[in-house]
DNA sequence: CGGAAACTTGAGTTACGTCAACTACCGTGG
DNA sequence: CCACGGTAGTTGACGTAACTCAAGTTTCCG
């Protein structure tokens, strides 16, 4: 799914890892947030004329497609599914938020340590990981890299940093988070308390 | 309006400029948007448990209130105004996108550009500024600078070289966007196409 | 066994940050 | 009226975080 086409459906993650992404003409990339079970995609491809950003999937993944026109219909016979979306999106505005000050103020370290408590959290919230035990996150380190704003390169160095802190673990094909807390801490952030979460 | 505050309360926004952001314990601070009139304020606290960030304003701003009980309420009695709501999450999401893509991706003098590009575009949008002509925008170099990712210094000396290029012209207080195409040309942006916008 | 994708590391460069000083423009009050 | 303090903008010298280039491993997979 790519930036521009006028999409008419919207759907539903049931399984699996992706994510939204932009890029300008020469092809500076810049990922803006994943996608994980329980999150829409195509909202606002939905809402405003045409997709603004492009979809790729990180592992196979399953969704559940939902045809445009029956939105209004759904807002109609269904107000608390429309609240639920109305959730959704402002959930994803909050992580947006907090990534945009990442980007923007905090320090590489900072910014890496952050990016992995994010993807710890939402591993474990949509229940990808079991709670308490240790994430294992498939991202390779262009996806980090791309998601941070750093060359890869740089974003490799500080993950090094990372690991002989002790922070976490670099595998094949991902990362495994060792110590939650002390990336927490580093990163000076703590997932956002959330309201009851819809089924969708 | 600060983070972490329970509030029960929206506002549309009726006139005037402000901006939500956040900030790090040691006061790094990071511009996520401006609100314009049309907007809507609080949406996020009212779904996730508490605000996440805070707003402040620039100019005298008017507000409509809006009470948090009532929005399961309207969801029920007017769909289409839920509909509208959506569809304000929406557009904010596609801007704090092309934000993201900005602060990671953009060098410092591109940011710039699409940064005021942006404002002008906001500004002549919601009827700020007269269609065509310039506008004239109320932000100060710290505002922006807080909004580039980059530190007060160099914000400056970017804005001048824009300036130099004649395509801004700074004011005692704000910004006077000379040569609105050069800027977007520059930045490698243009507008979104909007669906019909809501009233609210 | 070869080739691609992911990760690693070092050396040199550059964009941006920090520090510090200075100007200009108010609005306020003696 | 001028003295003042505060906010906003400007500029130069210097430091450093992050980038680029280039050359490695290592791992996976056909």
């Amino acid at each position: 799914m790519t930036e521009g086409e006028r999409n008419a459906q919207l759907y539903t993650v049931l399984s699996g890892w992706g994510f939204r992404y932009k890029i300008l003409e020469d092809g500076r990339r810049q990922i803006l947030n994943y996608i994980l079970p329980g999150d829409l995609i195509g909202l606002q491809g939905n809402v405003m004329l045409e997709m603004q950003h492009s979809v790729e999937a990180m592992t196979r993944m399953s969704l559940c497609v939902f045809e445009r026109d029956r939105l209004m219909t759904l807002y109609e016979k269904h107000p608390s599914l429309a609240y639920d979306i109305t959730w959704l999106a402002a959930r994803e505005e909050t992580m947006l938020d907090e990534h945009l000050l990442s980007i923007g103020r905090r320090s590489a370290l900072e910014r890496a340590a952050y990016l992995l408590a994010f993807l710890d959290w939402r591993a474990k919230s949509t229940g990808a990981a079991a709670e308490g035990k240790a994430a294992n996150l498939p991202v390779t380190q262009q996806h980090c890299a791309d998601t941070l704003g750093l060359s890869l390169v740089h974003t490799n160095k500080t993950f090094r940093k990372l690991a002989g802190d002790r922070l976490i673990r670099w595998l094949d094909r991902g990362c495994e988070v060792i110590d939650i807390e002390g990336l927490r801490k580093l990163a000076g952030w703590t997932p956002p308390l959330e309201t009851k979460r819809p089924f969708l």
